[in-house]
DNA sequence: GATGAATGAGCCTTCATTCAT
DNA sequence: GATGAATGAAGGCTCATTCAT
């Protein structure tokens, strides 16, 4: 009735549009958390900034706390994509996939104004509640774990004195650090420049394996 | 009846002075922001928490906005106090200080659940309101200053090949990296731990001052 | 079931047009200011008398502030159609005019109880708030300006020896003293006197175009 | 003890603070409510107002109702005794004695901008509440009583066909409505302009008795 | 007498959610 | 699917009143 083969549209469309409006509305979401933060982030500021009428938020996540757990939810696989993305595509050997990984911190794509004001929001708010806690928890310890790995194979292949827990723990703290100095700071801080200061400590601490333009061709 | 003698204790009950009654509120903000969060921590909340009656926080504060204020004010405050003064007993020597530095960071005083939960939840939220900006800026600034100029002494008397900016920027960073992973990760994170990663960077580059038991005695 | 073919007048329930609802809300606030004082008026007040909820009246007014002054624009402007209307509808002659007008300030739809006792609580106070001040100066002016007129004319016309100005200024005054007299002393003043001592005054002051029943028929 | 005799000061002063306070604070109320209106004016505005502490007023009046009732009550008495004692020094006559009443209207003492906004304030706030109502009354009727015995009077002697009471009733109403303009309307009506405004209508009703310089040396 | 910290009821307002259309 | 008027619970704030000092 409503078309059914005009072409491949009309279906189409009509099945796309739930995922279409979500997102939509997830991205209005992160933009009105990062411009009014998150107690001040209303249903009706979402609504309002997707272009879409009041109710439409209820109808489509139900409450508003699980938008903010989709929201969240999303950001967190967004976040993840990324660095695995980069680990896939890099070039063989421990140094330059850590470099790969620290670089994909840095991606404008995850590491922008907007984002990061929206991720730590969320992440510090959803700290009171133990549901959201669980959906940011999973893709951290992915992350830190794959720093451990490279760290320990950078370890053995240099023979470096350290402690490869130590070092991943002290690194994924520091590119957790940067991010907030870049949203509290951004007079001071860039994606630039906290790239250059995590590499002068690759650099003093793996001297075999970086210098201050990055990992060095050792295999 | 209640104590009439011991010494002259009775100003408890109604009348406190006005200092006594807005730490007592501070202090019942900061917990609850540390247990509810920023964005469910009600005026009812706060004056339940010190035993008080509604009413009260608009009378000590005015606002809930200028209680907030007031409250992220003390927090810079008693962090800012808390590094200086450990800079300030530190033994001599730019390796004692910048270890009395880092170490102060990893305090029970400043570095606890509690303090750090209402710590980020205040200034992320802070973050979308200008006003509240300044309050936590200010402190940090002067923080990283002292970081940078230990940073800038200990290259130059250990022929370190190392830019003192960058060294700064990402101890900061690990610092500040640091609280949110014993903030939002505590299973994994401790202060113990924090420090020894901490530690484990210093020694990696700044080997002739540190050793991961902390600054070797080199002066 | 709730009369489903009866023409089409079901909107009535849950969704009625904004005008009809401001209509409502504003019929609402007269009577209970009327009935309370301005000062003890309040919104549920306003919700109640209209049998609607407590949020519907910052969704249909914004604020209070915005209520009452609308409410003060909406008698305002009924006040100056009816004396208008008089004006438009009278016989002509400038006698009959001003009878027109003077009538028309005890015709029942705007001389009575309720509207006089929100008119005078809703003005007075007003008198504080600049911004109310304007809303009911201007209806004021106009009307003023037509006694003036039709004095002069008939001051003209029956050769008196009298200041038009002075006699529309105390004629005006009068009408708005009886009005209060009719709200604060309903047990011996009301319409029908309030329009036989006016009447009593434009006969002696005008003896050539009115006796004690009305205006003479002098064209 | 606390000095009976030095002087006869003390004891007296003591003696007199309770009226003086009382005094002080209902010109504060007055003053309050002429600048803020009556439904903005707070117990904390009146003390403040009164360069005294805030649980004054309740010490003093028990509360607002009461310290609301008295300044009513005290303004509804200095306005009568006001007239009477315009009327008691007036020469003799009716016209005399007339002009002398409606003169005393317009006495700067009674009729300024902040005593008749308070006085209105007052009034038509208080005709929600049935206890205050009766404060107001009596004294209007005794001065709407002078009058009507003074029309009489003067249609006695001046032969005048007119109605004592409707001449009354709308001069009271003329008088009243004077005041309201000079307090809504200040650019255009003033203490001159209305005395000058009801002089005319006396002129007109009384010509044997009064020319616009007020009243002829008849007797 | 006088003070002013403290109380708590009640107000205005916001906003997530519902639901008739 | 979508809209937006309507609801009502809950929050921040004001303010008359109380009372220990």
């Amino acid at each position: 009735m409503t078309g059914i083969d005009q072409k491949t549209d009309k279906p189409a469309r009509r099945k796309a549009s739930k995922e279409v409006r979500r997102g939509q509305l997830i991205e209005a979401t992160i933009t009105s958390i990062a411009a009014r933060g998150f107690a001040a982030t209303t249903m009706a500021d979402v609504a309002d900034g997707a272009g879409l009428s009041r109710g439409i938020v209820n109808f489509h996540f139900e409450s508003k706390e699980k938008l903010l757990a989709e929201t969240l939810r999303f950001m967190s696989a967004a976040y993840e994509a990324n660095w695995r993305e980069a680990l896939r595509t890099a070039a063989p050997g421990p140094a330059q996939k850590l470099w790969a990984l620290v670089k994909s911190d840095f991606d404008r794509s995850v590491c922008n104004q907007r984002t990061i004001a929206a991720w730590f929001a969320l992440r510090v708010e959803a700290q009171s509640r133990p549901t959201y806690r669980r959906i940011s928890r999973r893709p951290d310890d992915a992350f830190l774990g794959a720093i451990v790995d490279l760290c320990r194979d950078l370890i053995a292949d240099g023979g470096y004195d350290a402690d490869a827990g130590k070092l991943a723990a002290g690194l994924d703290a520091m590119l957790e650090g940067m991010w907030l100095s870049i949203l509290m700071d951004p007079d001071r801080m860039s994606r630039r420049r906290g790239l250059a200061s995590v590499s002068q400590y690759l650099t003093c601490v793996f001297p075999r394996h970086f210098s201050n333009e990055g990992p060095l061709d050792t295999n």
